[in-house]
DNA sequence: GGCTGCCTACTCGGATACACATTGTCCGAGTATCGTGGG
DNA sequence: CCCACGATACTCGGACAATGTGTATCCGAGTAGGCAGCC
């Protein structure tokens, strides 16, 4: 069990976008955040066909959010990045060897397949209830009230 | 996010152990799953170093669990397969770039790390409260109340 | 008949190949801006 | 002075390699039971 290191690139990057007045270019993300420009752009894609963020093409363009950042939640660029499928699959080895379960039995899934699951759900339900706009918060409870401000200076020079 | 399959395959051998009254060789727990001999030996070494079950050596050997089955969690199944560190691993790429969080930030996780790792105690609570015995009463409202009988029958023979 | 010793067969454990997913990179298609020329 | 047009530079998007982890396998070390021989 190992989340891709572009999770955390992809909720970082959501933070910064949710405080930027424009549409900010992948590779200037990647320079912010000290990160390969060509590999952050992959996963900025994947936020992109999600819906999360969308894009705009020219030359001043970049990616936005789509939506306000209290209405996106870290569950939202988990799953953009992971994909949606849950961690555990059940490959139904109880159907397996000598004494497989009949018909009737299958129609639930199996036990460990159910307790897989709800602790997944819990996962999700946890990651659900934090928002961009609260991590958004802790940063500037963390960094100061204005690094927000800071951060829009260097984003509009250089 | 992807868990191994032997996951799914440790927890349920922990439930056939739980029955069995005696120790079960790995061949023999693989053809009751219909699985890989030889990796599913890999897991339950995992499983030994872990402390979750005990392997005797010689003829009549085999594994067998340590504790009694309502002692062993899900969880513990599942961190002696998949490994004790949690999944999301934060790199602190905060402290890259042209604003790097400074020292007194730095004391504690970052917003980011924090939201994942708490999603992942909720994970981890949420296994620790099923145990193998739960399992192994699952089985027997699903398959019947005399299934493991019918197990211990077949582990005896052949 | 009982005991001792050896042999055998079976077990686990670690070391060894293969496949896939993640990581990382590159180049091409598309578009809005900027500058220039004309009216 | 205003407008239309073209060139340009910048953007995203998908297609293409390298690395690391999961998957699968094999063979060697060790042990307990079974059998034969001996007392």
């Amino acid at each position: 069990m190992k989340l891709s290191a572009g999770v955390e690139w992809a909720v970082h990057c959501c933070v910064v976008l949710s405080e930027a007045p424009a549409p900010v270019p992948a590779p200037r993300l990647a320079q912010y955040h000290g990160v390969s420009r060509t590999y952050l752009a992959k996963h900025l894609q994947q936020l992109s066909r999600a819906g999360l963020v969308r894009s705009t093409e020219g030359r001043v363009g970049g990616y936005a959010l789509t939506r306000p950042a209290d209405e996106i939640t870290v569950l939202d660029v988990v799953l953009a990045v992971e994909g949606p499928e849950p961690a555990f699959r059940c490959t139904e080895i109880r159907q397996n060897g000598p004494f497989p379960a009949t018909g009737e039995a299958c129609l639930r899934p199996c036990g460990v397949a159910r307790a897989m699951w709800a602790a997944e759900d819990a996962y999700r339900a946890s990651l659900r209830g934090v928002t961009i706009a609260d991590l958004a918060g802790g940063v500037r409870q963390d960094a100061g009230a204005d690094v927000f401000d800071r951060v829009r200076g260097w984003l509009a020079t250089s």
